[in-house]
DNA sequence: GCCGTTTTCGGCCCGACTGTTTTCAGTCG
């Protein structure tokens, strides 16, 4: 049975939970917290690496033991130490901790006090308002958790891209190795790039479609079946993810990739394009009465309607088809557009690399400038820079500069924006900087107009250079926070900033429409990794994924500059606060 | 449980906020 570093990372981020839950040494919760995220987020697969006999301890924050957990659960699915941990609690506990407002210290009081397994137990307890007795609690924090519990619920289970990524390009290998086996797509939300993918459509051509049915539903991480018919299945694999199956003959690949890739709006526009024409669309073809007349490819089926073909990450009937039809679709920017990229942390705070690092392994990607933007004071937690701090990294990197080929490193910071719209950090230190992100990383809760004036009065400070992460959400764990991002959008472009595009996979904040907002206002989008280790540049890929759904070509994007063409960018910025 | 240019032990993540209290524990980032 394959294990997925997803696999892993989930391991470790339960055992994490549990000994939180048990007030274990919170240190050794971090380390296995740390050791998720890392083997989460290395590029490559940790079983493959055992099997060719290499280190994992060159994995950051992955010792001995973990080592050794690691190569236990790429053994056999699980670790023993888990196995012990959900003896002495029920299994079902660490889901409480997914509610917002309850940590391990109030998980542990009310499985003590009230014996609460589940989500179902607390949402009980909640309602006949026995949690309010217990010391400690109160009626706000039950009411809370009762509307908590009622978010949760209608929220229906979403795989963040990067997940799915690494069930599916299993899979799809795994199909493409069957015999008759002409070619496998996958289609829907996963190929359009979605931040999120909730099933997995993947599509086979195929002369025998009950073979190609058959391989797929004994692949060894299938769960459940849930139908298997000739040209159709679906089943549920261990990890939870439903995937879809259409096998097709080769010549309606076409056609059939266009119906299953969606999204459902664009498919509906697009047969009421044809419609007008006397056509049909369906997943076979395009036809004309019964006579099929295309759907061989993709392109064929566009161009038989009067379109041009429609990148997949634009089809969600935004535009796209008038824009095809017009012959202004636009020239989305590829990854080897980016020059450079304007947000990384080091180990200075809480990345896990140093400056030199990270500029080769930025170089390695193929950029030529990075911007370093460790966290400011205020991130306590994360060890922020104080002046004093930020001073000698800005000394470092100079004399770093001075050596370093075919990578510039700029002079940064992601200074957090306080409660009041001021900076954690006073401008006499931001004017020795190159480059200056702005973000929130407290106080998420402001009403919109808070909110709003907070950023706004943050942008005033002429040394803004970017805002950060603009929304602030984190996929599937924390919405954005409510701002009113089109007045923030015009105040960048008076003011002469920018906004940033983070393609953690977690953030991919710009989301698309704001993107494609932040483009019509002519405010250009800064695709930034983020990057908390020399591995991490490997993200941009889905900062390009987003920005191509959000319809921005390469002179859209402020990073796809030389640095030459950026430096003056950045500059105006403080002309243009200057002059206002 | 990891890590190391004060290196094999001892440090690592601490300030602010909320809701509960009446001086602070728990949570969050």
């Amino acid at each position: 049975m394959p294990v997925h570093n997803a696999d892993v990372a989930a391991i470790f981020n339960e055992i994490a939970d549990l000994l939180e839950i048990q007030s274990a040494n919170p240190f050794r919760v971090r380390a296995y917290r740390n050791a998720a995220r890392s083997v989460g987020e290395h590029g490559r697969s940790v079983q493959t690496m055992i099997g060719q006999g290499e280190d994992l301890k060159i994995i950051p924050g992955i010792g001995d033991d973990l080592a050794g957990k690691i190569a236990e659960i790429a053994g056999s699915g699980t670790c023993e130490l888990l196995e012990r941990l959900r003896k002495t609690l029920p299994a079902a506990i660490t889901e409480l901790l997914q509610i917002p407002g309850l940590g391990p210290k109030r998980v542990r009081a009310l499985h003590e006090a009230l014996d609460i397994q589940t989500l179902e137990d607390l949402d009980r307890a909640a309602r006949q308002g026995r949690i309010r007795l217990l010391p400690g609690f109160g009626e706000k924090t039950e009411q809370r958790i009762i509307e908590n519990i009622e978010a949760r619920l209608n929220k229906s289970r979403r795989f963040r891209l990067d997940v799915a990524t690494q069930y599916a390009e299993p899979l799809l290998k795994y199909l493409q190795a069957g015999q008759g086996v002409d070619a496998v797509f996958a289609a829907g939300s996963f190929r359009r790039l979605r931040d999120t993918v909730g099933d997995l459509d993947v599509l086979v051509a195929a002369r025998d479609s009950a073979a190609a049915t058959r391989r797929f539903t004994h692949y060894e991480e299938v769960k459940t079946v849930l139908a298997s018919g000739d040209t159709r299945s679906s089943v549920v694999l261990a990890c939870g993810m439903q995937v879809d199956l259409r096998v097709v003959a080769p010549e309606s690949i076409g056609a059939a990739l266009v119906y299953f890739t969606g999204s459902k709006a664009h498919n509906i526009a697009l047969r009421r394009v044809a419609q007008t024409q006397g056509l049909k669309i369906n997943e076979y073809g395009v036809f004309k009465g019964t006579q099929r007349i295309a759907g061989e490819t993709e392109d064929s089926v566009y161009r038989t309607i009067g379109l041009g073909w429609v990148p997949p990450e634009l089809r969600e009937d935004r535009g796209e088809i008038e824009a095809a039809r017009t012959g202004h679709l636009p020239t989305l920017i590829e990854p080897g557009d980016l020059r450079g990229d304007l947000h990384a942390h080091t180990k200075a705070t809480d990345g896990h690399d140093g400056l030199r690092d990270m500029a080769l392994a930025a170089r390695q990607c193929g950029l030529s400038y990075l911007a370093i933007t460790d966290h400011s004071q205020r991130v306590a937690m994360a060890h922020g820079l104080d002046p004093i701090r930020l001073a000698k990294q800005i000394d470092e990197i100079d004399r770093l500069n001075a050596v370093l080929e075919g990578i510039t490193l700029l002079k940064g910071i992601e200074v957090d924006i306080l409660e009041d719209g001021s900076l954690d950090l006073p401008d006499s230190i931001l004017a020795r900087l190159d480059i200056v992100l702005g973000a929130i990383h407290s106080h998420f809760g402001f009403s919109r107009a808070r909110q709003t004036e907070r950023v706004l009065r943050a942008m005033d400070n002429p040394y803004f250079s970017i805002l950060a992460h603009p929304t602030g959400r984190l996929i599937g764990e924390r919405d954005a926070y409510d701002i009113d991002l089109l007045r923030v959008i015009r105040k960048a472009r008076a003011r002469g900033c920018y906004l940033e595009l983070n393609a953690h996979p977690e953030r991919l904040d710009l989301l698309d429409t704001y993107c494609q907002m932040a483009k019509g206002e002519g405010v250009l989008v800064a695709i930034n990794s983020d990057a908390h280790s020399r591995l991490e540049f490997a993200n941009l890929r889905y900062g390009i994924g987003q920005a191509r759904r959000g319809w921005l070509e390469k002179a859209d994007v402020l990073n796809s500059r030389s640095l030459a063409e950026l430096r003056p960018l950045l500059a105006r910025t403080v002309c243009a606060a200057e002059s206002t």
